[in-house]
DNA sequence: GAACATAATGAGTGGCCACTCATCTTGTCA
DNA sequence: TGACAAGATGAGTGGCCACTCATTATGTTC
């Protein structure tokens, strides 16, 4: 068996750290994971102590944060795969994914391995990963990617579009210029 | 005239400068500009005041090493633009860019605008940038590069691909079948 | 080679930040 | 409703780091 449930959460603790969760969400989208933890706490209204009473480590609450992020992603995709269009989810996908990088900071954060991706995040990226290479063959059944486009060549292709995107702040319009170029890169 | 040139520099002050120089150059180009000035000056086998008396502030220290590294980049180009052939030169360069920046952090942290690209580096930022626009010219002359590439586009490119690199740590064939896909995307 | 300005030194200083803990508060449950 | 465990609080603590300054050393000049 599982080496024993944790007891149940008092009512305000579950309260508490559904607000820290939410604040360190806002506080690491704007100013990426060099925020400190004092800030998340007074957007949580809640003191210094109790944030790491529920994260003992400022690493553990960033990763709470991206392992949530990623999950979001993930299904994003799966919506994708399973709705739109195969020739064209794998741009779309990029597309927002791009437009996301541009509004947290939290994205770059979780990109760049620095941060700590750690085993804790490792299944969740996997997750996110197969979730990208269903778009990625499906994609290229339609014919509208190179047959020998190849996962990490894709996986490269996002992280430096977001990279670049966040940390140069292009316009929406450069964005969407810059994505082209590069779909332009993938098709046969 | 301009506002009196400063007195010569002592012969023990100018070795110095110099050696704070190349040490800082080594010491942000393996841990990026997060580096300590304490590290800089232990490198450099001098002491912390050292440091400050020659660049008084950390911005300042880097700054001279980014306009170094700018300029360093900017002589390649000129390079390559006389001597190379003009429907590959800029393809090698966005080569050995990408490579400088797995290699360098100093290269990400200045492409990361946040560091801090001051009014002190407008100068040789806009020199690199018409060098490299030289570069682009002259590739779609040779008919090696789409007509409606822009020079913002290219440069978003390069940015793109230098974070990526950088971040994710890209192995060299991983780099070399990114760059492909990317150089796929600009050709007519 | 003495006098003096210029430079080097390194032990502070202050600020920021992750993290702790003794104390007080509050939810829970019999 | 009272007792108690679980939780919240916030004033520390320690470590790191940019930057300072009184003191000491050294190049330069006549």
């Amino acid at each position: 068996m599982p080496p024993t449930e944790p007891p149940a959460l008092r009512a305000d603790a579950r309260r508490n750290r559904a607000r820290i969760l939410r604040a360190a969400a806002e506080v690491f989208a704007e100013h990426g994971a060099a925020a400190s933890t004092e800030e998340v706490a007074i957007r949580a209204g809640v003191a210094a102590g109790t944030v790491f009473r529920h994260f003992p480590t400022k690493k553990d609450l960033l990763q709470a944060i991206i392992k949530d992020l990623l999950e979001s992603l993930t299904a994003e995709v799966d919506t994708l795969a399973a709705e739109g269009d195969p020739a064209t989810a794998l741009f779309t996908f990029f597309g927002r994914m791009v437009e996301q990088a541009v509004e947290k900071k939290t994205v770059a954060d979780l990109l760049a391995a620095d941060t700590g991706v750690d085993i804790q995040v490792a299944g969740p990226v996997q997750s996110l990963q197969t979730a990208i290479e269903t778009l990625l063959t499906g994609a290229q059944r339609a014919g509208a990617v190179r047959d020998d486009v190849r996962l990490d060549e894709v996986m490269a292709l996002l992280t430096g579009a977001c990279q670049g995107a966040l940390h140069a702040g292009w316009p929406p319009d450069l964005q969407k210029r810059t994505l082209t170029i590069i779909f332009n890169g993938l098709r046969p």
